[in-house]
DNA sequence: GATGAATGAGCGTTCATTCAT
DNA sequence: GATGAATGAACGCTCATTCAT
């Protein structure tokens, strides 16, 4: 299937540690600039293994690309439920989960704007694979949403445009970055924009949580973030 | 300067004409299947002139994605003025030019998609011209909201902050069109969209005029919106 | 035939006009840049003619090149007789041939070279012209030579031999400029080497003459040569 | 810097290999037809290698016209001196070492002029390189005049200028090669040559030895000239 | 007669991909 | 399994030449 990407080494260790290599550099040169004009000698280079090598592990210069995009899309997947680990309370595990997705973003800004720039290069089988793979993203935020409706602290919403604003919102911070960069961290700009888009959401039983969740402190501040600013209560 | 574009050709009629011709051909191509994948010789072909041709309008490749860029960036800004002309009432004219803005990305998706996707294939000075286009267009969309402020009709908001929103709302239409187009329109889309991020900022006196624009028929469906489904009131 | 140059304007003195414009450009910029480097189009603006204007006059590049050539070749000719004018010493007549053959290739050095340079590029038969124009020059100084050898002033020497020697020595001057340019004037460098070509040829009655001939100061400077330096008798 | 020519192939003799395969063709074919005419298909079917190889020994194609003009003067370098080899006289090894140099100039008259036709198309340091290349051959001529000065063979003459005459003497052969070519072998026009101009400067005691070593029978034909007939005697 | 916009063949160069070692 | 030299299709771009005005 077009899906697949073969590989002409069997050793699964093996294919698993050589893609590593490859993928790390093919995101870093592909994020910063750009997929087509980087070649596969540069990714070679970068990844310390020779052209050849490469395509042992892979068939076909997209093949890296799409494996390098599914890698970035996953790594959100892995991102957010880490973060949720432990936290039982809805409105928490709500806020978590974006602040999770917020920061991987923050993270690897370039990797992020990577799949926006160069999923349409890849057929039509692959990009919905990957388009697969971004609702499962959503779905881990509107899956806290929904908690947070049930357990009464959300009006009843329209669950799947307010996960898309929110998830729109979290890209933006990526597509935009000019825009706020440097003068917000990814945690400040995420509180202002829940805050905005949650208010008419928000219960009056939920509001308190959602006012002592958000103005607390990030609970794990992560690799992801540099700076922190106090975020300044709305 | 690297951000002009020089012709060999003098004559302004002609460069006009020629240079419509290109990126017409040009955006249609880039849109569809990318900047890097698409030939000169495509887009000479598309556009009915030869190879050569190109090259006595423009100095490289580079230079037609420049220009095509620019003017896509353009129509935006020609046409939010024209949709607000003659309208008076702040909230009008607020609600018009996000659904003049939302209009021409849905009018040219590929287009709005290729400006995501391809900016930074240019050099910096080109790109930071870019920028400021797209700040201009933005301009449009918080005069509009201050005009609201100034009537009385919005609560003192963070005018920044809510136009950002309100312009990657628009954007998003364009960047996960596969979402939403087919069951929604343009127009509903804007105004479920509007209608959520208002809530917070539409005073009371601003509200009844809000609603009635919001609800009442898109006035001028415009060449951009092909189907239109009735809205549905949130 | 190839050897004609056609052009489609038929009044001479346009046709005389024109061309000269032409090949004064082209002699330039040849001269400079070389014959393939240079294009129609800045041959045409230092012309200060249209693109097209210059197919008028001409059917091909290699025709300007052509024309070119045999220009130069031409102006050779011209310039020998000239300086012979009036006189009738034969061992005179032979010094002012030679100095004369040398003042013209100094005072046009690039298109000295652009002969020994872009003949190759035109076709077998007009090569030949131009072999014929250049064994015409050789004419004029072989039969200066005879005049010499009949008066008695040079033993019966090896005509075509001492010619040749003369002859390539003046190109020399143009081949090899950059070893003796600046430290020595066209004129000493033709004394100094006819000093050591004729010693052998010369006989005791010619020797006065030459010795006359050789060390006086140049008779006509000419507009070639800039810097005149007394020659120093050997 | 400009003047090294850089391989993406580091191996040595692979450099050594390819690149000469490449210049064999190369100098064959930017001499028969001159180097703008030539393209780097032709280079390479010729060379039995692919367009791509070409580019991995080179970066452009003035880089093979660089390499091919240094490794004709070079060959003029390596031959000069081997036509030494073994010979003690002062006498015997100036004539030696203007017949090496004529030889290998016969041999290959077409590189020679090349070497003339093109240098002009490299930038100015590439050009300074090539000059000194020249210089160092001149060295060997003004060399062995210097040692028969030395022995008493040769008046004090102006080394500079003789040794000048008789490279371009050398040069000749090939820059009017339609000239002499067919008449005369390169041997005999240079012992015409020689004679002529050494006739002034060979004192009485270098006189035999001079006849001596110009009338006999050359001494080691070499690959170089294909014909041979009887040198006459002067 | 003069112009210069338009054409398109053809060149230099790149780079994904292969395969002998 | 790993290497990197070799291939050649294909691209961006130039420029001699034409021809409508």
């Amino acid at each position: 299937m077009a899906l697949q990407v073969v590989s002409k080494v069997e050793v699964p260790e093996l294919v698993e540690k050589r893609r590593g290599q490859i993928l790390k550099a093919a995101i870093e040169l592909y994020g910063r600039q750009g997929y087509h004009v980087t070649t596969i000698r540069e990714v070679a280079h970068r990844a310390k293994v020779s052209v050849g090598l490469i395509y042992q592990y892979v068939a076909d210069k997209e093949d890296v690309l799409f494996l390098a995009l599914v890698e970035v899309l996953d790594s959100y997947l892995r991102e957010i439920p880490l973060a949720l680990e432990g936290l039982t309370d809805p409105m928490e595990r709500f806020c978590a989960a974006v602040h999770a997705y917020g920061r991987v973003i923050d993270a690897r800004i370039d990797a992020t704007l990577l799949v926006y720039r160069e999923t349409k290069s890849l057929g039509r089988p692959r990009r919905e694979l990957l388009k697969a793979r971004e609702i499962q993203s959503n779905q881990l935020i509107s899956d806290a949403i929904e908690a947070c409706v049930r357990a009464g602290l959300f009006d009843a919403v329209d669950v799947e445009m307010l996960t898309y604003m929110i998830v729109m919102f979290c890209h933006a911070w990526a597509l935009k970055s000019w825009r706020f960069r440097g003068r917000l961290t990814i945690d400040a700009y995420l509180d202002r924009g829940l805050k905005l888009m949650l208010e008419p959401v928000v219960t009056p039983s939920g509001r308190r949580g959602f006012l002592a969740v958000a103005s607390r402190p990030a609970a794990a501040p992560g690799p992801a973030t540099k700076a922190r600013k106090p975020r300044r209560p709305a």
